[in-house]
DNA sequence: CTAATATAGCTTCCTCGGAAGATATATGCT
DNA sequence: AGCATATATCTTCCGAGGAAGCTATATTAG
């Protein structure tokens, strides 16, 4: 009952490496196993609209940009942790389901601009709405008090590597 | 200075949808965004021991059974949170390498014995020790208080998905 | 005992992303 | 201006995992 799976792994690496200290495992391994099942539930509603993760996160990023729906493919990569590469393949992707459209940057001719169309602002705009509902649904999971808790705690983490 | 890409995320979702809550992903989002950049230095350890995170589960999970090192594959693919497809194919490439053996379970006609080598257990044993200096080193940037207060949230949050 | 079903592992095909390099353009130095 | 370097994107090739189906063995119902 008290004991987790990460738990017990602990204990088994206590019995056989008893000369290593696994404490860190308690926090790193219980944060990865809760990211993979976050990102498991998060993905049943993409897959609602037809959607990778990846689409995903290219449409919103596009959308919150605001009027009118633009970004560079670069600034897309690095918004979203990806390569350039996979960034080409993503808006491929999109670009020949209709959702986005890519012309040459008007600035710099090396450039390019991605834009969202109105049937993948439309998309977005529906995926969102839901995506949100599902995010709440799995924070519900805890008090609201530890949820307050838990994203300072993330947040100062977070903070040693985004800068 | 108090603001990270999060909170930026955050506030151009409330300009651009105002009906829409998001705070939810003020947790789900940062979440998702720490554990990417753990693992990307997870990968590191790994790497140097020409592991890929994958093999090194693999073998970790194997070395942390005890003597003699065994365990169905299908036990290894639930443990580690993948296919058994993919189970196949990392064993597959322990075994190119050396560092485990494949032979026929010998209860059930049908299961196979998966089983850390010596160059196994050797490899394993050393990338571990690095690999918890690392997560240590990792964790150490957040205070002791912190570390335990966040481990106490996480186990609470992982316990509503793991039964 | 036989037939039906369940289970364990593997195979095939597909998607996705990373790494490295190619191409075109931009920028800075002289 | 002219050349070297930096930048933005795309291309190619490869590695890893998922989904679905295959095969062999085990288990259960009748």
């Amino acid at each position: 009952m008290t004991e987790d799976h990460v738990a017990r792994i602990q204990q088994e690496w206590a019995r056989e490496r008893p000369d290593v200290d696994v404490t860190p495992q308690g926090v790193i391994g219980r944060l990865h196993r809760l990211s993979a099942h976050l990102t498991e539930q998060l993905c049943v509603v993409y897959r609602r609209f037809g959607l990778g993760e990846g689409e995903f996160d290219v449409l919103a990023t596009l959308r919150r940009a605001g009027e009118p729906y633009e970004r560079a493919p670069g600034e897309l990569a690095a918004f979203t942790m990806v390569t350039t590469g996979a960034m080409t393949k993503r808006i491929d992707r999109l670009e020949r389901d209709g959702l986005v459209t890519r012309r040459p940057s008007a600035r710099d001719g090396r450039g390019r601009v991605v834009a969202l169309t109105p049937a993948g602002r439309e998309l977005i705009d529906r995926a969102f709405t839901e995506h949100m509902r599902n995010e709440r649904r799995l924070l519900d999971e805890l008090s609201p008090e530890d949820a307050a808790a838990l994203e300072a705690l993330l947040t100062r983490w977070l903070a040693r590597f985004e800068r």
